[in-house]
DNA sequence: CTCCTCATACCGACCGGTCGGTACGGACCG
DNA sequence: CGGTCCGTACCGACCGGTCGGTATGAGGAG
């Protein structure tokens, strides 16, 4: 796996804000995100266990001294990428919700968002989905309020338009969440970046045919 | 950890019908059995990786020599727990296309098999879809080969549909597929055997979605 | 019935290697 | 000089797999 040139000059040598390493503003082209970005590949192609903390740090071209400087553990590395992926998309649900709309309107705008920001950042979702379950108490906690807050605007959205009739309720508002959230959770393992449809298109496929799903057949009378 | 008694003596002296071992057609009870069922709780609740062979010896109250006289490494143990899961799911299909019917009755009936061997038999479950990628690359290639033959099957039964009107195609034959797999392989992440809904009933909410997704809004005329 | 032979089933100590993490020193900067 | 940043060398734990050996029972020979 050729690694392409590795000029240790063309590094540039972590001038990054001393001080405080917040996670998630940092320098672009700086350790820690070398370090994030080479985690995510390998988890990705070889799974968190399967990978060790050597590769990574060759990846980024760094020691390990280094990476141990800015994260405490393994763990940490694996919790920072959750943390990007999860927060970019709290951002964007919080964004959606703003711009209001028919609950229709914004489920179709919240799949949108989920099956692009899933495939733009398809590493990141991939290790996601695979090895949550490995991190520990603490940090799983975290994680765990961010997505429940994301399922639960998510379930009150199709629970007001089941109340408003707009939508059908063959599928309870919860069985529909995880459904939906399952789809996309399985994303990164079929998806193909370069096969023929595009994020979009696919978005829109699959926001159809959950909103099909909802939808009262048509002759109903307006009960 | 605990493991409890163990009781040398108590351990039937395994009197397996000698000569050959094959997989799958097993005395219950047996060594080979109590150890492919510890492996499945071990990998199930801590991953492949972070299971040791030690640990699966211990709770089936086997050695490792005993292990390895029945399997020739770890990865053949997980295999033989997909295996085991996914030529049930085959053999149930074959039931079900052998029943005959519509596209759409054909469809409930393998979702609702799905739905419920996936509960029934959770644990399995949620080790495949996590530690798949773990397999290397022959008998994974057995597995895919089985799972292809799922697909399709599935897809051809939309695409019959579609064609025939009987279901809409806003969404590809190919999606559709892959969103109902995607229901279905996600569910052992949060399907809870002791919650309120039954098996069967999840079963038939997510058929019923599905089904709706698929359905021809009422308003068109047969084209 | 008895002895020998041999295959199967299993035991458990052990090994080579790997891995996450640490100790510590130095370079560089303010 | 003191803190940040990072390199190097190394540690101790653990793990998958192996291997020499034993126990048991079936089956043939005499």
């Amino acid at each position: 796996m050729a690694l392409g040139a590795r000029v240790p000059g063309s590094v540039v040598p972590g001038s990054v804000v001393p001080g405080s390493v917040v996670p998630g503003s940092v320098v672009p082209g700086s350790v820690q995100e070398r370090l994030v970005a080479a985690a995510v590949h390998l988890f990705a192609e070889k799974g968190f266990d399967s990978t060790s903390v050597q590769e990574i740090v060759e990846r980024a071209a760094v020691t390990k001294g280094a990476m141990y400087h800015y994260f405490r553990s393994k763990d940490d590395l694996l919790y920072e990428i959750y943390h990007g992926l999860i927060s970019q998309q709290l951002a964007d649900l919080d964004r959606i919700l703003g711009a209001g709309g028919t609950p229709g309107e914004v489920i179709r705008a919240v799949i949108v968002d989920l099956v692009e920001t899933t495939t733009e950042r398809l590493a990141e979702a991939a290790v996601f989905a695979r090895e949550m379950h490995k991190l520990s108490a603490e940090p799983m906690a975290a994680l765990k309020a961010q997505r429940r807050r994301y399922h639960e605007v998510f379930r009150d959205l199709v629970a007001r338009g089941q109340a408003d009739g707009a939508f059908a309720s063959v599928a309870s508002a919860d069985t529909v969440t995880l459904i939906v959230f399952g789809i996309v959770n399985q994303l990164p393992r079929w998806y193909q970046p370069d096969g023929p449809k595009s994020p979009r298109q696919l978005a829109d496929e699959i926001a159809d045919f959950v909103l099909a799903g909802l939808a009262v057949p048509a002759s109903y009378p307006a009960s």
